[in-house]
DNA sequence: TGTCAAGAGTAGACCGGTCGGTCTAGATCG
DNA sequence: CGATCTAGACCGACCGGTCTACTCTTGACA
């Protein structure tokens, strides 16, 4: 019932998932693996998901926690120009790539291997996607508001794209394992920004 | 069953294999789905690839086949200035995208699946990756020299941010099943480049 | 406070189906 | 003939998922 502190192997499935979906993939994990991984039995990961598939789903969604949690706080530091939080948010995501050991996005990851046949998937990721640009497309709102940006920059173009780009640098660094496209992709695009 | 020129059966497998790996992705795609779908039997799978494997590899070395001639083509037609031509080519692989429902690149899928669990992909790809921009880069030094682009440009770091940006808007394509993110991309970049 | 029923969660044996891959037999052709 | 290629039955391993049994924790009630 209530929650003690909070389902600990609910939660520790989900975090060894999260890793684990990372650098293989979803048709790349079997749950056996991941049951081994996080040393629990089987019973256990029927008990709180009704398969895989939610499973994986549920990790999309604690993943989307900590993206929540770094654009509150990135988007949010008044201190900052709203172009520069904007620039900040992406590279403390780049930091927490690093932590990972540069795989990349989940997002990107699971979109790309299972959009092209499940359309739950697709749809999910595609909303995680439009969620973070709609947020960064806020912001850029204030950069316009205070004359950052021309007054006519389509503002929800511009977070879209940027979305886009970084998540295209996200792969190149998965395939180099390092964080120097995201660097230069960040660079190039907000010396754009500023012209 | 004719075998005329080449291996007419290993060729359709290629073929099929292309779209299945585009559509399911190397994991999501079982050898009995391909041999179905390409109505052969399984000893002529065997027969011309030594595991699953090396199929999708050869797959991989048959896209890039396209890729290359659509580079050729492109980039050395010097009636148009060499800017345009990588523009063109763009434009011309988003042509090839639509005629596959907007499944976005091959080479993007199988990297993001693939890369962060096994190496001969990872280098396979990146090396493909790799030869595009080399290919860009090229024709972006004739612009260079031409004075289209600014004489200090580093055209291998912009050929590179231009495959990556490509590949993130490949995916929001893939997402969306739209040409729009790829178009959007294109119209920023080369809006950047000429300024 | 002691009892105990009930649900939450853990544990892992077990299941049918599918996986990638092998094997032998037959067809086709130089 | 031998080499190449087609054909598909067959194999063990592993897949995702089910099932039953067991261990905790909770709280209603005396």
């Amino acid at each position: 019932m209530a929650d003690p502190p909070t389902h600990a192997t609910k939660q520790r499935l989900l975090d060894v998932g999260l890793g684990l979906l990372l650098e293989h993939g979803y048709n790349g994990l079997g749950v056996q693996a991941l049951l081994a991984a996080a040393n629990t039995p089987k019973g256990s990961f029927y008990h709180h998901f009704t398969d895989k598939q939610d499973f994986a789903l549920q990790v999309i969604d604690q993943y989307m926690l900590g993206v929540h949690a770094g654009l509150d706080q990135c988007l949010g530091d008044v201190q900052q120009s709203p172009v520069r939080r904007v620039r900040n948010f992406f590279e403390a995501t780049e930091q927490s790539y690093q932590t990972e050991g540069y795989l990349g996005c989940l997002l990107g990851g699971l979109g790309q291997e299972l959009s092209g046949s499940n359309e739950v998937f697709r749809v999910k990721i595609e909303s995680c996607f439009t969620y973070i640009a709609e947020r960064i497309a806020d912001c850029l709102d204030e950069a316009r508001e205070s004359g950052d940006i021309p007054a006519d920059s389509d503002t929800t173009a511009m977070a879209n794209l940027l979305v886009d780009c970084w998540e295209g640098a996200a792969l190149h660094s998965r395939l180099r394992r390092s964080p120097a496209p995201l660097g230069s992709m960040l660079d190039f695009y907000f010396a754009s920004v500023r012209g």
